[in-house]
DNA sequence: TATTGACTTAAAGTTTACTTTAACTTGTAT
DNA sequence: ATACAAGTTAAAGTAAACTTTAAGTCAATA
């Protein structure tokens, strides 16, 4: 089965420029054209998966670029392309640690205006203590800490 | 205790024409001036923390100012901000299962490079599946699916 | 045959969030 | 007194990731 750019870009819910502007940074080499015309395949669906998931976690177009690279040159570059992958894993672990406590931080907000509304104001609620979330938060956001030593 | 711009900046390890800028954008309505030099104060860390929380789930800078100037309207608008907290911790949660998602991506590409090198070359690896971590995403990325309709 | 819709390109424009620059002020140390 | 460090501003510059525009190609339908 091959698609058209606008059929993927339908299914992917994604402009057409947006895929032509990727496909121009080199994020789409195996893409062949007919009359000029993009045709992608069955398996673009698994690439754009992994590039969806790399672009998830604000991995940079250049740093996808510099992976496919490395796939394009085959086998010599396996440990290369695992260490990119292993590091880009320890990222995403980092990264949903960071947004847990930031859910955290949400959820005690969320209680602290529960509170607030049922008092009809928020003057009372700092010292509220004993239906309040606990919250173990550094005071000091833990993405500042040591961030490019 | 207060500290100057400088400290903060040290702190937080955040450059203080950052800091200058989030001002600029109304991020600090509550810091005074002592000389013409931003004075920030202990509870001002307790709001960084917050700030910190919201660039982190990349709420614009707009929407943390919509956030804030609700806030300086009082008791009135406690809906408004329970409201505004209510849907970011569910967009936080949202973002956490979609990096969930990627995370075990991830995780299956680790295994498959893995697996790749024992062998000395990927060209196997696509039919083991006995060792393979299983992989349970939709072939269409999840935050594409009904985006803007 | 003419029109339409979906594609193509290069190049310019947009947005967001800073960052840098340049010129100036102020408090402290020599 | 003078120099230095750390602060101030407005305004211009930067970077990344698109998005839009304008002009053109092509296959299929009216």
């Amino acid at each position: 089965m091959s698609y058209s750019i606008g059929e993927i870009a339908k299914i992917m819910n994604v402009p057409a420029s947006t895929l032509r502007y990727y496909d121009k940074m080199g994020l789409f080499p195996e893409v062949r054209r007919e009359n000029g015309r993009r045709v992608f395949e069955d398996k673009d669906f698994k690439w754009l998966r992994v590039l969806n998931c790399m672009k998830n976690i604000k991995m940079p177009i250049t740093k996808i670029k510099e992976y496919l690279d490395l796939a394009q040159q085959g086998d010599t570059t396996l440990r290369a392309r695992y260490d990119l992958i292993l590091a880009q894993k320890q990222a995403i672990e980092a990264e949903i640690a960071n947004l847990e406590k930031c859910r955290k931080e949400f959820e005690y907000k969320e209680w602290y205006y529960e509170t607030a509304i049922k008092a009809g104001t928020e003057a009372v609620v700092e010292n509220i203590t004993s239906t309040a979330p606990t919250l173990e938060i550094d005071q000091i956001p833990s993405n500042y800490k040591n961030k490019e030593d």
